[in-house]
DNA sequence: CAAGGCTGATTACATCTGTAGTCATTGCGA
DNA sequence: TCGCAATGACTACAGATGTAATCAGCCTTG
């Protein structure tokens, strides 16, 4: 299997974000385990899941490592990186890089519920004391 | 041109945004001006702008207003109702939904400001009395 | 009136994505 | 030991996307 190691910068797409969520919920599985756990919500075949496998590989986003005849995949990105530059991308893209405008978007939109803001208030006590 | 008139549910792409926020910027422009506009940022071809234009139009995102033998273009939704579909996409798929998390992820990853965190304070103090 | 330019319509085409089938191999169980 | 099931590799293929060329008609300008 070709490993083009590269820092990640491709893109994963909505289908491989599924199989990577399982994997980062739980790493060092077979393409079978990935199925079986992702097919729980996606009615996807093997065959789709190892091409998504193959693709994440591909990109570098997993590691493949030989066990017996078969690989065990594991993210060699963080969920945490992932989501941060997830996050970054919609902020640069739609509220033109300030993080700010999608909080009060949020908040004017009610997309965030009585106890999100007392979250977030008790978050920015937190932050500044 | 075939107008399908259904409420927008098709996804805008990144390119086809480009040409949406020219024309939230300022509604009612011909397919030249927005290439003018887009053109400044995007190095595409008239041609490509024409494209854009049209899949939008198709896909019921863009009215296309007949003034003589052009058209002017108007965007169908409101950048509003755009930017809340997307935030909410995200925080959907990334933060199970939980806008709070996203604010909490933006606030661990540093990626807000001192000015950010002072910004939402003020907007909190104004939501919640 | 003729030539040229602007306009939308149509077509093109490579790449990416979603979804999967086929094939050769190989290790395991009977 | 022998057949089979599992596994990765390769192939397939339609639809979306990015990027653009070409074409036919019409409006303007000379």
């Amino acid at each position: 299997m070709t490993t083009p190691q590269d820092p990640v910068h491709e893109r994963i797409t909505e289908a491989e974000l599924a199989v990577m969520d399982v994997l980062w919920e739980r790493p060092r599985q077979t393409a079978a385990e990935v199925c079986e756990a992702v097919c729980a919500t996606r009615d996807w075949s093997l065959a789709t899941v190892k091409t998504l496998l193959a693709r994440l590989v591909q990109k570098g986003a997993l590691a493949a490592a030989p066990d017996g005849r078969r690989y065990l995949y594991t993210p060699l990105i963080a969920r945490e990186t992932y989501v941060g530059g997830e996050s970054r991308r919609l902020v640069d893209r739609l509220f033109g890089g300030r993080a700010a405008s999608l909080v009060a978007h949020l908040a004017e939109t009610e997309a965030l519920t009585e106890d999100d803001l007392a979250e977030i208030e008790a978050l920015l006590k937190e932050l500044r004391p």
